[in-house]
DNA sequence: CGCATATATTGACACTTGTCTATATAGATG
DNA sequence: CATCTATATAGACAAGTGTCAATATATGCG
């Protein structure tokens, strides 16, 4: 918010990265990203954890990775995705409601 | 996350406040009201800032209304509409990263 | 190479969403 | 009351989304 009306292109790009948290099973893969140490976790153990097919969490995952919330990490047949906690900052910084000028 | 998984309820509601507010004319709405000394603005002045119609508009902030994050006002024959801070706030803690645990 | 396993892509389908036009409701005023 | 104006609701429609089963791709290993 910034204390600025937003123009379309910042609209349009802020709302896409939103769109890309506003998904439950997409919340809940990002908070259990977040509860580990290193905010990364395994493919593999993905589908199970949040009963959904392979695929679906497949899915999530591009989805948060092309909106930049998540880094991809290859390690042999494995895939490990990571947050990018600058990215959520940046999002929070950017929903802020600035105080009210008194 | 507040370093703990989700449940499915609270990834849910979470998801919901978090759509409400991922749509480029919504942001811009917010954007505008959030400009605002005192965080608000009436409904008649919104169909021609944002460019979209008056059903459209009401549309919006009904979806606004129903996520908790404004509220409405009537004077007389016109509507005010305002955003309410501590429904932000609850927001941007709600997808705040924890300091990885170093 | 050939097979097994991990991840990604494709295609389908039901459901949701953003927008509009048309219409309804509600408050103010003559 | 009749009328005008502000806002809301209803209905329609195109476009987007979440999920799955089926299939493709890629990597490790015997």
């Amino acid at each position: 918010m910034v204390s600025e009306v937003l123009h379309q292109a910042d609209a349009d790009d802020l709302a896409r990265r939103l769109k890309a948290l506003a998904d439950p099973t997409r919340l809940k893969l990002v908070s259990m990203l977040a509860a580990r140490p290193d905010l990364e976790a395994c493919v593999c153990d993905l589908p199970e954890a949040l009963d959904v097919s392979q695929p679906t969490v497949s899915h999530h995952l591009r989805v948060l990775s092309d909106a930049g919330l998540v880094d991809r990490r290859k390690e042999g047949t494995w895939v490990h995705y990571r947050l990018r906690p600058e990215a959520f900052e940046g999002l929070t910084a950017a929903i802020r409601i600035p105080e009210p000028v008194s």
